[in-house]
RNA sequence: GCGGGAGUGGUGUAACGGCAGCCACGCCAGACUUAGGAUCUGGUGCCUUCGGGCGUGCGGGUUCGAUUCCCGCCUCCCGCACCA
């Protein structure tokens, strides 16, 4: 098996080029031969500790596990460019250096295959998504190949195969059949909950039981109502973001801040909707605690700390006649400045509050010009809902809200406050109500402007603060009733004091909230995963039991929902799964005799599938159970006690900050609870790979012009022959910049594309792509080639002799910066190491002697990890006959990392002036006499006084003159 | 507006608080060439009176010494944004 892919038909490479040069021909030749040759000997199949995919595992068994992953593709017809392989390339890099360095290494791909554009093509074409989505599979995986990637192909599944996705609609069934137990922090199956319900030991939670009957008194159905409304994924009747362009709707996070759909920018309108939902606020604690835990960026962290928005404070309740408003507030220290009151419109209190008649006497500001209060409010409410979000959400614009003619009692102090709606308050945040407080908040004060409301202080501003809010920091004041004083507290003491006299006197208690919504999981799509659940005859669902999984998709003859005009806000969704008749209705005996159901048409949101995927890659195959507990434990599981566990790395775009990564957290947590995984976490280290962006050229009539035909001259750019101006943005066909993996490989070959890639940063940094530069990384594998054959001859020039000196430091060096550019991703580190040696090598020994194979073979393993074929090639021309895949990777000795001697440089008021020659481990008065021996030194000494002298070993001498 | 990150040659970048610019592209020169958009070798931060001087966005600070640490400002990028 040591037969080299280059020894026969090597075609002459053209005038004057050496036969045995390393060319783009013969590169591609190497490469299509290794990938063949890994294929064929499974080089890359990773052994698991047990199961069907164990083979070999003795070989490794003492080896430390790493699990390395990529964020899996969404397969769409455009194929890759050359931005997308960043990632891929990273991973490969580094699991095959960690492979080599002893470790057993897991490095699967698999394809996130459900979704919009698939379907959109379907619904264009008449054909079944499920064919152009497994071409365009194909097709990547044919690109990701001929790249050279180390994935083990046995591991490889899409999210849309029944196999997989029979385990999707378990774990859907594993949430819907478990509720989250505030006693105990942590999901529990739902049967635990009905039988503390049962024994009386647990009440409903608030909000559950809308009869407000004792639960042994409720009926059947009045019960499994109670029982739903507990579950982790339920269903409910609130506003949603419904898409009428797309005919579906999505979720908060699908939703862009202009309040548009993601996909399609389409508007989308806030309407009430029964939905299916995930319980996700219930982690809402658990999601933000455990960041801390994550070898994550802090950026990262940030997103999501932000995106979850926990802020803390009371929850304060104002009479207002027979009814009370509850309002959330992080500053109830201002309590006894609170001037007025909001509601959001659609709070629900709103109708029921609207005074009869305005007051006499009521500010027409006030009335919104309306004849009654019922009258303003309608039309407000009206006017509030046709807002699109985005005007809704500017900040800037001016406050506008009407008065319900009535008033609300400050529990501080009695204070009258007049209760208003308005549409800065929004609903689902805190409680859809606050407290105003002009004097300390920025846009209350806005608001009081315009509706010619008092302003009282609460906070001593600065002398000289001459603005409207005051929002620093200061003393209390004005904040004094008969029991309390908060008059010289400061923020924290003030907020304690006035919680524990709100609680006291039942008017409020400290709470907390979240931004985080509860996640909108259905959706009105053909292509996504079906819900295992039906309906009865009372319209409550019921899970489809476990042993009938999957559900499988039907066959429909329209894929497309039914959608409607961009702006119309009151069309309803009609998923197409609805028209498949034969499919909605199904007769089944679930336990109680035969009966019929009704299926569940919407699918699960894109999300879904890539919510486990990594629990997959661990043994693809399984139809028993979702991952079997000892592989989970063995890829996934705490490395040591208090070890969240998880991918040991995963790499991604950031895009994918608040969608994928809190999903998948959301539902790794569910599956910790419940005792399927060991590990809390699902992704252990995350890196962001930066973003290739390209230029772009516009004419002189701004039309794009092919980037690849653009010349530059002395700073200017030309395309034909005339002047175009430069852009910077996305590689792709509407910016005509497009570069393909294939073009780079088609001209280069694959060892170079992955040297060029990783060469031009470290892996989380953004970079521009630039082809000209590409011939840099081929000239280097060129020159490592020329090490170890001979270009004329084609023979092996590596020589049994020793190297001298200079070269071994020159070799270990090079081996502790490799393994560190390795070990933190700055493969660009590594390369600039690589071609030091390489170029030392060439200098050294050059045509004529041979470089020594001590030398030549660490150099062909170095560079393995970036440029995998052209070492396998030369390792196997240097008499190997097994892959490099598997040795192991050079140590640094620290022996060549010492010199005997070093240069220090000396410097005079710290400027430098002079380098000095002395031994490694001279200490600082050996260091200082050499330094003033140098005439240069002496002469900056003559005549001046030496304050001072810091002489560090082995890096410098600074003499300080007085 | 709030929060985060980043500013180093023509370009991508590199530098445990210790000689700023490793490595590469580009550019310049040379070699080999009928030729060069191939390959190889050398040079390449700016200024210079050739002694040297100045240089890491700007201004301060800490330090014997700052690209690095601290403060303020400017610019760019990213995230969030009427979140009470």
């Amino acid at each position: 098996m040591s037969q080299t892919a280059s020894q026969p038909n090597v075609e002459p490479a053209g005038d004057g080029v050496p036969p045995h040069r390393y060319t783009p021909a013969l590169a591609q030749q190497i490469e299509l031969s290794w990938q063949d040759r890994w294929e064929a000997d499974g080089t890359f199949h990773t052994p698991n500790p047990t199961g069907p995919l164990s083979s070999g595992f003795e070989k490794v068994a003492d080896r430390p596990k790493a699990f390395v992953m990529d964020m899996f593709p969404y397969p769409s017809g455009a194929g890759l460019h050359v931005g997308h392989p960043l990632g891929y390339l990273g991973t490969d890099v580094t699991s095959r250096f960690l492979r080599m360095d002893g470790h057993n290494v897991l490095h699967p791909m698999g394809y996130d295959a459900f979704g919009l554009p698939a379907e959109q093509f379907a619904v264009q074409t008449g054909q079944h998504p499920r064919i152009t989505t497994e071409a365009n599979i194909a097709a990547i995986r044919a690109q990701l190949r001929r790249l050279g990637v180390d994935h083990d192909d046995r591991r490889s599944f899409a999210t849309i195969d029944p196999g997989y996705y029979r385990w999707t609609q378990w774990i859907f069934l594993q949430i819907f059949g478990s509720w989250f137990d505030p006693d105990a922090g942590k999901a529990r199956p739902i049967e635990d909950l009905i039988a503390g319900l049962d024994a009386g030991t647990r009440a409903p939670a608030a909000g559950t039981n809308p009869s407000g009957r004792p639960w042994a008194e409720l009926d059947e159905v009045e019960r499994r109502k109670v029982v739903d409304a507990h579950r982790l994924a339920y269903l409910h009747q609130a506003p949603v973001n419904w898409c009428p362009g797309l005919g579906t709707v999505l979720s908060n996070e699908e939703v862009t801040p202009d309040g548009r759909s993601e996909r399609g920018n389409f508007p989308v309108f806030r309407r009430p909707l029964t939905q299916w939902m995930m319980r996700i606020t219930a982690y809402a604690d658990r999601l933000l605690d455990d960041l801390d835990r994550l070898d994550w960026s802090d950026s990262l962290k940030l997103m999501q700390r932000n995106w979850i928005g926990r802020s803390t404070g009371a929850r304060i309740g104002f009479s207002c006649g027979e009814r009370t408003i509850e309002v959330f507030t992080t500053r109830p220290d201002t309590l006894f400045g609170a001037t007025y009151m909001v509601l959001a419109p659609e709070h629900p209190l709103v109708s029921s509050l609207a005074a009869a008649a305005w007051p006499d006497g009521t500010d027409p500001r006030w009335t919104g010009g309306a004849a009654t209060p019922a009258e303003a409010v309608e039309a407000y409410q009206r006017q509030a809902s046709r807002r699109s979000e985005l005007d809704r959400q500017d900040a800037g614009r001016e406050k506008t809200g009407v008065w319900l003619g009535v008033t609300a009692v400050n529990p501080v102090n009695g204070r009258e406050l007049p209760v208003f709606i308005a549409d800065y308050v929004l609903t689902g945040y805190g409680t859809g109500a606050i407290m105003a407080v002009p004097g300390e908040d920025t846009r209350d004060y806005e608001f009081a402007e315009v509706f010619g409301l008092p302003v009282v202080r609460t906070v001593q501003p600065p002398v000289g603060f001459d603005g409207g809010a005051y929002t620093g920091a200061g003393p209390m004041i004005n904040s004094a009733n008969e029991e309390i004083s908060l008059d010289g507290l400061d923020k924290v003491t003030a907020i304690a004091t006035i919680t524990d006299w709100l609680v006291e006197h039942g008017h409020g208690e400290a709470t907390t909230t979240y931004k985080l919504r509860d996640w909108l999981f259905s959706r009105q799509r053909y292509w996504g995963e079906p819900f295992p659940i039906l309906y009865d005859e009372n319209d409550l669902p019921v899970a489809v039991p476990a042993s009938m999984l999957p559900v499988l998709l039907p066959e429909v003859d329209d894929y497309s929902p039914k959608t409607f005009a961009d702006d119309d806000a009151t069309s309803a969704p009609e998923p197409p799964l609805s028209r498949a008749t034969e499919w909605t209705t199904v007769e089944l005996d679930l336990g109680d005799g035969p009966r019929t159901y009704r299926r569940e048409t919407n699918t699960m949101p894109n999300w879904a599938g890539s919510c486990w995927y990594y629990l997959r890659y661990l043994d693809p195959s399984d139809d028993e159970r979702l991952v079997d507990p000892e592989l989970e434990r063995y890829w996934l599981g705490p490395q040591s006690p208090g070890d969240v566990g998880g991918v040991d790395l995963y790499v991604g775009g950031v895009e994918h900050a608040v969608l994928h990564l809190l999903y998948a957290r959301f539902w790794h947590k569910v599956l910790f609870d419940l005792g399927h995984v060991s590990s809390e976490e699902p992704f252990r280290r995350l890196v962001n790979q930066g973003y290739i962006s390209a230029f772009a050229y516009t004419d002189e009539r701004g039309f794009y012009v092919p980037a690849a035909e653009v010349v530059e001259n002395s700073g200017q750019f030309f395309h034909e022959g005339k002047p175009v101006s430069r852009e910077y943005g996305k590689i792709g066909k509407s910016l005509k910049n497009m570069v393909t993996p294939d073009d780079m490989i088609g001209a280069y070959g694959a060892d170079t594309f992955r040297v060029y890639e990783m060469s031009t940063g470290p892996l989380d940094q953004s970079r521009p792509w630039e082809t000209k530069a590409v011939v840099g990384s081929q000239r280097l594998l060129a020159r490592i080639w020329r090490v170890v054959v001979d270009e004329q001859t084609g023979v092996v020039r590596a020589a049994d002799g020793e190297p001298d000196e200079e070269t071994l430091r020159v070799l270990h060096r090079t081996i502790a910066g490799v393994r560190d550019g390795f070990a933190t991703l700055r493969f660009n580190i590594a390369i600039a190491r690589i071609t030091e040696l390489t170029n030392h090598l060439t200098a050294a020994y050059g045509a004529k002697a041979p470089v020594p194979r001590t030398v030549a073979e660490p150099l062909v393993l170095l560079v393995a990890p970036l440029a995998p074929h052209i070492g396998e090639e030369l390792w196997s021309r240097l008499g190997h006959d097994s892959s490099l895949a598997w040795h192991a990777f050079p140590v640094a000795d620290e022996r060549w990392l010492v010199e005997d001697t070093v240069q220090v440089a000396v410097q005079v008021n710290g400027k430098v002036r002079a380098q000095v020659t002395v031994p490694a481990d001279a200490d600082a008065a050996a260091l200082e006499a050499a330094a003033r021996a140098d005439e240069k030194i002496a002469g900056h000494l003559d005549g001046a006084t030496v304050r001072r002298v810091v002489a560090v070993p082995g890096r410098l001498v600074n003499f300080v003159l007085g």
